[in-house]
DNA sequence: GCTCATTTGTTCGTATGTATC
DNA sequence: TGATACATACGAACAAATGAG
């Protein structure tokens, strides 16, 4: 057993187990925050050196999916760990001004029918059903976001149950990430410029047909699957939506 | 020999390697392209192994600055290969649409007095000048951006005498790379709708008053230094700027 | 506060495989 | 074919952080 490799198969062993721990992870049978078997371990196991083992769990963690604390061990890491490269919206009114805080409020949540573009960017066929999700986000009593949320039924199933404080206290993703384990890996935007409809204007509390950003997002999770695609209507006279890239 | 870290320093020795290539490269001592010595003379010259020489190249190839090929050598890389993890703008109908192909054209390029909030993006004093750099990029004859770049003169002295063609055949990150050795690490942008003033307008062969897409990006080189703000003012009723984060 | 077992981090050295020219 | 350079893998030793006793 001095060496793994054959001629037939030039997959290095590091990758083959680098691949079996990012598996497990995907899958949800190692969960965020766990501690995984240490180093030595790994090692007898799978009959490789640690210093294979180390090259396998060091790529894991450039890659986002562990992180290690020395004399603690090696843990699996969650969405937050990943949000480095994973950027949010921030409101800011320039370059160098603070983050808005905002609130946000939840208008509707309902089962609707499959609808086009929708279930094309996510990816499933029209029959399939949605979850439709309304919130306005306020800062300072001011409302600046209304959005619409469209989500794949089958995914997130008895969604519609949650409490709906689970909308109104922490983001959308990291109500999805807790309670369906479903990680944000990465996002497409659409931005533009349009002018407010009657409920948007009403919605947002400004003169109908003002000029409005207009952004449509799609998230995704796991193996480029889309989860959820969202239009956004953004006030953004005081504010400006803030990507750092 | 035995060990190069004393109880003093505990900065491990690969990392001080690290910075201290990533630094030729930041200082333009190496260039993009050029091949650098083997791990091997590496190990030799530093009196470390190999190993830890390879962990410090690793680490840079991670981080953008060197690429390796086996059997070849290890390489300086240009922002092109970091550019990955930089996304410029694309113009899109929607989320399945091919990327769109502009045309650049130079409108003015000009000296100015410097400005505010101009200069204090760019963290320079307020008595240092600009350029002002204005350009319109068409999708098939259609004029969809106008852009508006400031950049210090003190940092790319000269500007004005290199041939219009520079500001039209490629885009200005390339250009200010190629001439000037900056190059961009990352950008900050903020994005909102506005209302076309009747300059803009008439450029964008618009209606006055016609909601459009606004950008303000703030480019940065090696050590977080600032080097271009940018306005853009774009039609998003056909195509929509895209983002992928 | 100290000791000690555990775990990760760093460094070394060696051998062999594989790609390039 | 051979020389060169990077890639993989092994094993060993010690440093440094952690947490329990």
């Amino acid at each position: 057993m001095l060496r793994n490799k054959t001629i037939a198969d030039p997959t290095p062993v590091y990758f083959k187990l680098q691949q079996e721990i990012q598996t497990k992870i995907e899958k949800g049978q190692w969960t965020p925050g766990q501690c995984i078997l240490p180093e030595r371990i790994l090692a007898e196991i799978h009959k490789v050196s640690i210093g294979t083992v180390k090259k396998a769990l060091l790529n894991l963690v450039h890659k986002g999916y562990l992180y290690r604390i020395q004399g603690k061990g090696t843990f699996v890491a969650g969405t937050t760990l990943r949000r480095e490269s994973l950027r949010y919206y921030r409101f800011l009114r320039n370059f160098r001004d603070n983050e808005a805080d905002l609130k946000i409020k939840l208008l509707e949540l309902k089962k609707i029918n499959g609808q086009q573009p929708h279930n094309r960017y996510l990816k499933i066929r029209s029959d399939q059903n949605l979850y439709e999700i309304r919130r306005l986000f306020f800062f300072k009593k001011n409302p600046i976001v209304y959005s619409i949320s469209y989500l794949p039924q089958k995914m997130f199933q008895n969604l519609h149950e949650f409490p709906i404080y689970l909308f109104e206290k922490v983001t959308l993703y990291e109500a999805l990430e807790k309670n369906y384990a479903v990680p944000t890996i990465y996002n497409h935007e659409l931005f533009g410029a349009t002018v407010a409809d009657a409920k948007t204007a009403q919605l947002l509390q400004i003169t109908d047909g003002r000029a409005v950003l207009f952004i449509e997002m799609l998230s995704f999770t796991y193996r480029d699957k889309p989860y959820e695609y969202r239009k956004s209507y953004c006030v953004t006279d005081e504010r400006k939506v803030f990507n750092e890239i």
